[in-house]
DNA sequence: CGGACCACTATTTTCGAAAATAATAGCGGT
DNA sequence: ACCGCTATTATTTTCGAAAATAGTGGTCCG
């Protein structure tokens, strides 16, 4: 324990043992997935001190991670902004989404054991439980964001590979952007309660050919739906 | 121009435009991936501070970076140190690497235009240049490395996914530590010269098949060697 | 009127000191 | 002697001031 630490300190400002950096790139990762920050939006110093309530270097050493990420866009001695939307990159993620997503696939199926199997099952009981509590918007609601990406978390889960997973996850969360940019514009909600249970039961029977065409088609069908009704959103460069 | 700056400024500490970090950490990953900086070594600010000439907020965004790509290894309040290797994470780096780099061959002879061939012949050209002065060693030579790393950038730099492409950057950058982990106990160097050659051909040629197969052997047969000359070296961790 | 130059302002980037945390050594009780 | 506890030291992490750089507007000359 330090030895100026006062005995009344009020609240943690983080979660015991990790850093306030990491506790910023978090918390600003989560504002940009969900476009609290608008895509292109100038980040400056001032606003995220104001914002976040930590100091300059505090913050550029989370800008940076994200930069790292491809959330966030560092042009040099002209600051940071949030990494711009368009056209092109919709779909280089969704290829590249595709091109990982069904490899892992195929290697949970073929390599996942019982947990693996009550993984896939109890977040998708859960994801759905969550539906029918309000199924008009979806991507409103943290609780649902949280267990729906639980659910494609765990499909995956038993592939194997530490670094195509997360590879994974951040084309999970670029994708999770253009979704969020399209949520206030589209009429409704598809029906993917239906396609998630479809997947789930093609992966637990392990019939690898059918769980890998569903969720090609999932996550194209997503971005298609995000160009649909998100198209004039992604003109801007 | 700031206004307090000195006339007599001796020379630039860094390249024009770009910042210390980005300087430190082009600097850092390059010491690591040619295992200047041993695997699982401690990254020490005082260390670093001496070594690099810069503070400790510099040094933390650039360790950050490198922790963003997974050569560094960054343990929450207690420092930083280079990123251990294993054999696990050498067959993970590999198996990836055969996944994109495989995918990218077959879309860059899809779409690869006379610019993407003349890059591939001219920068197979110089490679075979530079190894002729010096068939020994290699990896020691920094030209070869460089020149060996753009042709493979070459090969698929016409595939049309920058996403895709950074990906495989960070692989190349992860295996390329192996390389060099093995180097200094590899008897010979292996006849690489004629493995580039047999790819060229058969990537100008449009033969994707064949293209998309010399890779991976040629991908897969340098993981082996790492494994069979530094297998020593992997039991850490 | 236009456009190059300069002074001034806004903003980012870097630094080293100070605070927080982890690691270590020393001490006292059983 | 050995375990647990506290004081000390080593190291990382955070902060805000200061330096460097980009941006802006105004002025002077052709």
């Amino acid at each position: 324990m330090g030895r100026t630490m006062p005995d009344n300190a009020i609240r943690p400002r983080k979660e015991f043992g990790k850093t306030i950096a990491a506790d910023i790139t978090h918390r600003l990762r989560e504002e940009i997935v969900t476009c609290g920050l608008a895509p292109g939006e100038p980040l400056r110093f001032d606003v995220l001190r104001e914002r976040f309530g930590a100091s300059f270097t505090t913050l550029r050493e989370a800008l940076t991670a994200l930069a790292a990420e491809g959330l966030v866009d560092a042009q040099e001695q002209r600051g940071f902004r949030v990494a711009p939307v368009s056209r092109q990159d919709l779909v280089e993620v969704t290829d590249a989404r595709v091109l990982i997503e069904v490899e892992l696939m195929r290697r949970a199926i073929q390599k996942g054991d019982d947990d693996w199997e009550i993984a896939v099952i109890s977040t998708l009981h859960r994801l759905k439980r969550i539906e029918q509590r309000d199924p008009e918007h979806p991507l409103r609601d943290p609780e649902w964001k949280i267990a729906h990406r639980q659910f494609h978390q765990a499909l995956v889960s038993a592939c194997g590979s530490a670094t195509l997973l997360a590879i994974r996850a951040e084309l999970f969360d670029r994708a999770e952007r253009y979704r969020h940019l399209s949520a206030n514009f589209r009429p409704r909600p598809r029906d993917k309660a239906g396609e998630h249970q479809a997947i789930m039961q093609a992966a637990i029977s392990r019939n690898a050919d059918l769980a890998v065409q569903l969720i090609e088609t999932h996550i194209r069908s997503t971005a298609d739906n995000v160009a649909k009704y998100a198209g004039h959103l992604l003109e801007t460069e």
